[in-house]
DNA sequence: CCCAACATAGACAGACCTGTCTGGTACTGT
DNA sequence: ACAGTACCAGACAGGTCTGTCTATGTTGGG
């Protein structure tokens, strides 16, 4: 039978995306994420080398899991566009939402080389391919710049959603969707 | 005449804005400040109650200095529309270019009640009636809903400018702000 | 000339951080 | 039965953080 619980890792890295997300990485230590995840320290420290590496397993998981929530989805070219920033502006206007973990992380990762950094350009290059793939299939004009647009729209998804008030930030993506695929 | 060096607070505010914007609120403590603003703890703690004191000023200045900005520039309606989203474009081009200070601050305060959050939600709704002003200027057909494209615009200039390879952001910019303008 | 205001250097407290280490427990496959 | 592995609790080292404090120096106004 399975364990009762989570394993332990599962636990720690679960925890560990709670709390990085909502409350910023810098201001969650080591010693809160093993207290809540109920793990000892030093089981904590054979599953990953150092807080830096779970902080890059945490949004590498976060990429793949986007990655797989993109492909599950159906349609393609412009309707899977259309799809997808439907799921990105709902999700942004869900209450606790606190902007795009990719963009939170590279303001607390200054230095363009860290890991981190590198894992977050990953995502975005794959975003912005997925985009261009996309609306090549949907005849486009010109999907690399387009693609572009997408990606900015993306962004700006993103932090509206996080700092505007409640409500404001699915219309606001929907209008700017069509005036940018439009022109 | 004026003192040799600036004055004390002064060298204080300027050094926490080059080491906050360039590397970040938490990583960068106080003693880092203090000593290559070339002054002492009790005089920091003198002009500053706090380290969070610290942050509010420094955001508080670059709002203060936004809105000044912004006043001088010349033209009214679309046209200083466009200039100032061609300003915004260059410099988020430039090198050393990290980001909008606000949403990098805002990433690192996760509290949304925090003094560092309001005023960043300050900034944010001076920056969206202002575009709607110019926007009703122009006699643009939907003043409100334009403003929070803009809004959207602005967030996503800075993100990209931030993150996206070198000489990007200016003229994808550029032809969303056409985009969103026609549409 | 003297005093108040502002500056200096730096010790200090108390908290928190990451990462290592010891020692003990429980389950699993052979 | 036994070895190996994963896990637990928690002490510990060494560093950094904010904020307070002492003690001293400089400077301008009355």
């Amino acid at each position: 039978m399975a364990p009762p619980a989570r394993d332990a890792r599962t636990r720690v890295l679960d925890t560990a995306t709670r709390l990085f997300y909502a409350e910023g990485v810098h201001t969650v230590g080591i010693d809160r994420i093993i207290a809540e995840a109920e793990v000892a320290k030093a089981t904590f420290y054979h599953h990953f080398k150092s807080k830096d590496a779970l902080v890059g397993a945490y949004l590498t998981e976060q990429y793949q899991l986007q990655r797989a929530g993109f492909a599950a989805m159906p349609g393609d070219g412009a309707a899977k566009i259309e799809l997808i920033f439907t799921r990105i502006a709902e999700v942004s206007s869900l209450p606790g939402f606190r902007g795009c973990p990719f963009l939170n992380a590279a303001a607390e990762f200054a230095d363009p080389e860290h890991p981190v950094r590198e894992v977050v350009a990953e995502y975005r290059v794959w975003f912005e391919c997925l985009m261009r793939d996309l609306l090549a299939e949907a005849g486009h004009r010109d999907p690399a710049g387009g693609a572009r647009l997408l990606l900015l729209l993306r962004d700006a998804a993103a932090v509206s959603g996080a700092l505007d008030p409640p409500g404001r930030t699915r219309e606001t993506v929907g209008a700017a969707l069509r005036g940018l695929l439009t022109a």
